[in-house]
DNA sequence: GACATTCTCTGACCTTAGTCAGCAAAGTGC
DNA sequence: GCACTTTGCTGACTAAGGTCAGAGAATGTC
């Protein structure tokens, strides 16, 4: 990481909060200020519970309630109590409120308008383009992958999702409970290990390892969300399963796969996996993997 | 200027006003207040007139004046009146203030390296990279080119870089009085235009146009300062002209330039500039380009 | 039914950021 | 020497953003 990269990065945010931060914030606010404005934003065209916009927004729950008032005050919203726990308040927004939500979309689309306005096309696609960059490369950044029992909610998710693409791209079908299983006590401690990626605590993506005592380690149900590809997040996953299967005492690593999941196996070649004969009866798979673990060194978290 | 640009650089706008954004302001913010903490820090190693600061941040004189005593009652800057007009005052970091200066550049190396750190090197180089062209791209739509009197002190130092540059990248020897002439009366008017480039008040570039009665009109002196290039400001400086001269009368414009301007080279003729027999007998030039100036449609200003 | 918990609201309070009008000292132009 | 401008300082004021403690109602738990 070098310091031209540091150097590039501060500018970078001197020249975007400039241009960027100081419009979206101080622009957006309009007549109204910027507290109650995002919070009519926030609530939506669909009303959100109290408790949810203060918890989505890190606000004091006394600060919330009086800009609400406020907001109520102008006419802007209705608070109502829920249905199921009438503890609990809905705000809704008012045929105004809706119209002044629409206006601050408005000003966000002026604002990245005229951030396009004085360029040449080229240069406009090249900026959109750059900013598709940075938003993807910040987004990988911020991507946590965390331990967890592979039959928590979050992992069943990304489970089902796995099988579901499958089954989706595949003609042949997929059965989970058929051939090389991955089931909860296999990966799960101290037979294996279960991960699950989150972007803002969503799970984006997931991925197992079985440790084996004399035979190589299983890495297992690897999957990231169609929406986070691209990102090298795939890599960073991977990474983070070679470590475990390592740490787990395995001096080599397998994996198999079936053809159509094209990603993964341009990934898995480039992560110095070598193809090798079929370990296993695996019906679903067309393609078996090996690695060496070599011991890592200064390896980025 | 399609809606999935817009909608891309909204996504933009989000992504990092959370992650650099919000970092950057109350980041830097360590226990002092943001407006302290930009004060100290733009006062700088060398301290800096009060007026300076004032006109930097824009703020009023009365909050600086308070900011600067807080400051001064933390220890961290002395003020003393300036030696020339004793009106004027100084400030200058303290020892306790310039370590403080350091800790909030280190606060900021820091959130650039977090941002980097869960990185591998490839996608660190990229973000870099689309960094950067964010960066030039948005710096490039917040130039100002302003009609300026070719006399003005800051014509006057875009006309100097320019004649300097020709004579270093040249040799030959440039002369602005020999051969085809731009006098401040040629390209003033009635007779022609000057326009200069501004970025954030500096500036940046310069161009100008005579207009003659009966033969086309001549662009002039076009010139980019050498930090600003590779923005795309020259081809939007050279449109300004052309449309001064379309707006002048002229059905035709002209220009000449030296082989060792090779990006003005390529610029004229990737803007539709056609390469003509010598129209004059600048000793300086070794080509010339026409262009006939058709009606503009629907032009990005 | 007692008790704890959850959710919202209220009043009191604080800091930060910023504006405005006016003043005094110093400098400038004639 | 006089009028005017520039520069910085001060006091009074405002708005926004936010924290904290506690009250009161609804709900959940035993």
């Amino acid at each position: 990481m070098s310091d031209a990269m540091v150097e590039q990065i501060r500018r970078f945010n001197r020249v975007v909060t400039e241009r960027v931060g100081a419009l979206d914030d101080r622009f957006l606010g309009l007549e109204r200020p910027l507290g109650e404005a995002r919070l009519l934003w926030e609530i939506g065209l669909d009303g959100s519970e109290v408790r949810v916009l203060r918890s989505r927004l890190g606000l004091d729950s006394g600060y919330v309630s009086r800009l609400l008032r406020s907001l109520q005050a102008a006419g802007l919203i209705k608070l109502a109590a829920s249905g199921r726990d009438r503890r609990v308040r809905v705000a809704r927004l008012t045929a105004a409120g809706r119209r002044e939500r629409l206006a601050l979309d408005q000003r966000s689309d002026e604002l990245a308008r005229s951030l396009l306005a004085p360029l040449s096309q080229r240069q406009r696609q090249r900026l959109v383009a750059a900013m598709r960059d940075v938003e993807r490369l910040l987004l990988c950044g911020i991507v946590e992958i965390r331990v967890v029992d592979p039959e928590h909610a979050d992992a069943q998710y990304c489970l089902g999702e796995y099988v579901a693409e499958l089954n989706r791209r595949s003609t042949r079908g997929f059965d989970p409970s058929v051939g090389a299983t991955a089931l909860p006590h296999e990966v799960r401690p101290p037979a294996g290990q279960f991960f699950v990626a989150y972007l803002h605590g969503e799970p984006i993506g997931c991925g197992g390892v079985k440790h084996h005592a004399d035979t190589p380690s299983e890495i297992k149900r690897m999957w990231i969300a169609p929406q986070a590809r691209g990102l090298g997040l795939g890599r960073r996953l991977l990474e983070k399963l070679e470590d475990c299967a390592r740490t787990g005492g395995a001096r080599v690593a397998r994996i198999e796969t079936s053809a159509v999941l094209t990603e993964a196996l341009a990934l898995y070649r480039s992560a110095g996996w070598v193809e090798v004969p079929p370990f296993n009866e695996e019906p679903f798979a067309d393609h078996w993997f090996e690695k060496v673990l070599s011991i890592r060194t200064a390896a980025a978290t």
